[in-house]
DNA sequence: GCGATTTGACCTGT
DNA sequence: ACAGGTCAAATCGC
């Protein structure tokens, strides 16, 4: 039986208070003087955070209740011993796979690196499976998150070594990360959620004392919009030394995600911003799944994923 | 001993 | 029926 985790009740904490620090940012922001894009970067942040709350509400309502649901989740489940609805947690998997995000990237391995697999991506990973394909030389590889268990996690990646590059791989993602890292500053995070719930008001008023003095000091920086749009993003330290480069494809985007961060994002914008990441860019690889009428049409995000957060990988390509 | 990987069996979708 | 996806017992490696 499957209960809403207090961690999916950190998460939708944490995104609410996020929007709700985002929205503060954005009242300064929107004196006469700064500039437009940097307020619409604002905006969808804070739609973002409110899209993946209420995501996660709409989850824990179906799970608390699953009769508010479309029916899907009550068939044949069984009865908990007071006699109310339990879900059947092989339904409710069923459902989640059925509406997980899926997006795929390219990733090649650096020749003499001496990696049998691609890169780290900064998930923690764990390989459930391997089968050989149908018409395929490589056998495709299974993971899911190692946090699965304990938190939750439903997200899972496929990696095959393609045809006619060995040393170019294709990963299949699906489903976005749910687990916590247990970053630093996630660490931070996490600690000033406990202590809001404890009321610990003296920790909380130096918390936001930072962030003001954080804000304080962006305003200071007077930054290429562009860029100072691209150094919002959260980058987390470098996996691994490979030299790879790899291609993040867009196929077509789910009504879901035709809300998500990047489809509110002009295509210059993401181009560009993508483009101004590229240390070690070698080649541009394109996607053969790539569908021709997709919003990010033409769009090649050549990226070094050593310095890119997987959280921002999430947003890039779904079909 | 414990967590990760391997691999054959089993399940699911088309 | 078949290919792809997942499970889980056995095995590996630290």
């Amino acid at each position: 039986m499957e209960k809403v985790s207090s961690w999916d009740r950190k998460i939708v904490i944490s995104e609410l208070t996020q929007g709700r620090d985002l929205a503060s940012e954005l009242k300064n922001q929107l004196q006469p003087a700064k500039s437009r894009e940097a307020c619409q970067h604002l905006v969808e942040k804070i739609l973002s955070s409110y899209d993946n709350a209420l995501s996660l509400l709409n989850c824990m309502a179906l799970i608390e209740n699953p009769s508010q649901g479309n029916g899907l989740l009550r068939s044949a489940s069984p009865r908990s011993s007071d006699g109310s609805d339990l879900i059947d947690s092989k339904d409710l998997v069923i459902k989640k796979r059925k509406t997980l995000a899926k997006w795929s990237a390219q990733v090649r391995v650096g020749c003499g690196t001496g990696l049998e697999g691609p890169f780290d991506d900064g998930y923690n990973w764990r390989k459930y499976g391997q089968k050989d394909i149908f018409g395929a030389k490589f056998p495709r590889a299974y993971y899911r998150c190692t946090h699965r268990h304990t938190q939750g996690c439903l997200a899972t990646k496929q990696i095959q070594k393609t045809d006619e590059d060995t040393s170019l791989f294709k990963i299949n993602y699906k489903g976005r990360h749910s687990c916590i890292r247990e970053t630093e500053k996630q660490k931070k995070e996490n600690s000033l959620i406990l202590k809001k719930e404890e009321g610990d008001e003296e920790e909380i008023q130096r918390h936001e004392a930072q962030q003001k003095m954080i804000i304080l000091k962006n305003e200071s920086l007077e930054l290429d919009t562009k860029e100072e749009i691209f150094t919002s993003f959260e980058f987390p330290e470098p996996v691994n030394e490979s030299n790879f480069s790899a291609s993040y494809s867009p196929s077509f985007l789910s009504p879901a995600t035709s809300e998500s961060y990047f489809s509110r994002m002009n295509h210059f914008e993401i181009h560009h911003n993508l483009r101004t990441s590229e240390s070690d860019f070698t080649k541009i690889i394109s996607d053969p799944t790539s569908v021709t009428n997709s919003p990010f049409e033409d769009l090649d995000l050549s990226i070094d994923p050593g310095v890119l957060d997987p959280k921002f990988l999430d947003t890039l390509e779904y079909f």
